[in-house]
DNA sequence: CTGTTAGCGCCTTCAT
DNA sequence: ATGAAGGCGCTAACAG
């Protein structure tokens, strides 16, 4: 009744031709019911799919890839100093690859290499990339964009500067905007920002947002209250040193990520100043280390893992549907005690 | 002199008998240059080569694993809370994984779930994988690992109880005793330990390393200055916490990890104890939140992305030759400011 | 040391 | 709505 002498039986995993032959058609239709095609009986369907049940069978990847001509394997490039981040985008981009039985292959990428667009152009055809999810700042690199376009080779982005392409991102102008509003409606007139570096996105959203958040307090702008960092903690450092030294120091510091405002912390902690009853703290991104420090901070839930997975399921739709959109999450606010109202 | 009819050129990907033929070669000698087998003439091997660039030739991948039966994947399992631990793993075998020409893919699991080591088959089976490289807590999964030696599925453990195996790990017990022997060196006797979950192998090591310091700095170990944590900051804090309320409290916590280290500074914050004047906290890992805290940690540095590389090379050992080693790679102590002389 | 033959397991094109 | 024939690009087994 089986097909084997059942001597030593060798257990070859079974391919679509023991699938057909158990289910009584021809290799074609049961391929037609594995991809979902149109055009198939119901009945027809549930005979396959009952013997791909009773055989366990699982298609193999490689021949699939090599008959369609496609890898069914996207990449994700990051190049961000952040492991949380980065996990957090990756678990989101793996939950959409699972969904739509894609494969995923992570690239940490040197993105201010001379040869950085050739390296994307090698990796992609060494493996026969489908598409490519692309995390900040990698998501605003110009030349790989270009190149990208012209070769056709489809990708996605988490939160780019450019609103044209498919992708997923937050608000983050309005985020902050409510950041410092808040701040403000604790009391605080003089309110600084530590900015993240210049050639980044997120440090000139989240500026933006600062300066409209003062704007709807009625409170003026005033770029001493300024100070310039990397996103890492040392600039949080240095940037709180900088804007406690002013004759007319600020009472509450909006940091535009949460390395930096737990420097601002360690600075006011080193200096002497209490956190939070002589200066607020606030921070951006919600990461771990927010809760980790003392006073946990008050910041904003920036939904990484959602963008993951929204970026890279525009991205199948872009492979698909030859377009996808740019999807905005929401985020929200985080209040917790590094913030409190001017005495 | 080319093959096309330069029309509308296609530029398909060159593929093996395009090398062969530009060579004046058959393809199976091709072949055997890219693969790096035995048996081919110098000169010719050169020709071959001059071809593979002149070509820009890049084998496909899907056309190699199909015919070679293998699919030169390796998939690394991880069940592991902290995100930058998980990322340096995973940037090591990534490592590994280039240099070998190897594809690997991250699979986030749940090891405590009753399906668990039937998911891992299903992916092994799935994807065809040709080995894994595992994480704590899975690197000790019995039933796992059972599993995979009965399916002959080669694998390699980063940091396992077991020394039998492939992998890579640190002396955690000499690490930790060290750690011990240096607060006892500062004039510590009443040295508190927050230990790791219990089902941990990094909880045991270090808690036996504890006592081994304690032992070498002829201190007696006393079990009342223990405390049961998760390796999360929140146990750090609770576990502090009972050790505060001791008649006789410790001058310094040894933390099994740093999440933990900054959870007992944390809690002594609030506690108005100053650290390290009148308490001594050290951790263990060496995360970047060691550094974001004030006062920075004293802690060990686990090389992780070198446990990941190295287990990684051991997994493509035992793919190839059957057998790999379990490497020991070194730790350092990283002495900062949480530590400090008994007044 | 090198070439020939025959698939690997699936999908595509075309027929029916 | 289903099937037959052919090939995707590479390597294994065998010759020579």
């Amino acid at each position: 009744m089986s097909k084997g002498t059942a001597a030593t039986e060798q257990r070859r995993p079974p391919r679509l031709e023991d699938v057909a032959r158990l289910a009584g058609v021809s290799p074609k239709t049961a391929s037609r019911v594995l991809n979902k095609e149109a055009y198939v009986q119901e009945d027809t369907r549930e005979r396959v799919l009952r013997a791909v049940k009773d055989l366990d069978y699982r298609p193999n990847p490689s021949a699939r890839s090599l008959a369609a001509n496609r890898s069914f394997l996207v990449a994700m490039l990051y190049d961000n100093a952040s492991p949380n981040y980065t996990m957090q985008v990756q678990n989101g981009v793996l939950q959409a690859c699972d969904a739509n039985h894609y494969g995923m292959v992570m690239r940490p990428m040197d993105s201010t290499s001379a040869q950085f667009v050739e390296r994307v152009e090698a990796l992609i055809s060494e493996r026969r990339l489908d598409g490519l999810v692309l995390t900040p700042p990698i998501a605003d690199h110009l030349p790989l964009l270009k190149r990208l376009d012209r070769a056709k080779v489809p990708y996605a982005c988490v939160s780019p500067r450019s609103r044209k392409g498919a992708g997923a991102d937050m608000d983050e102008v309005a985020a902050s905007c409510e950041m410092v509003t808040y701040l403000a409606s604790l009391g605080h007139r003089r309110i600084g920002h530590i900015m993240g570096p210049a050639d980044h996105g997120a440090a000139d959203w989240r500026l933006e947002g600062y300066k409209l958040g003062l704007k709807a307090a009625g409170l003026k702008f005033n770029a001493s209250l300024l100070a310039r960092g990397t996103f890492l903690f040392d600039s949080g450092v240095a940037g709180a040193v900088k804007l406690f030294k002013l004759t007319d120091p600020p009472t509450a510091i909006f940091a535009a990520n949460d390395d930096m405002a737990a420097g601002v912390i360690w600075a006011a902690n080193k200096a002497g100043i209490d956190v939070p009853g002589e200066l607020s703290v606030s921070g951006f991104d919600d990461t771990p280390l927010s809760r980790q420090i003392w006073p946990p901070l008050t910041t904003i839930h920036q939904p990484c893992q959602d963008l993951g997975r929204i970026a890279c399921m525009q991205l199948f739709a872009r492979i698909r549907e030859g377009r996808g959109a740019l999807i905005r999450a929401p985020y929200s606010m985080c209040i917790r005690e590094s913030t409190a109202p001017l005495p």
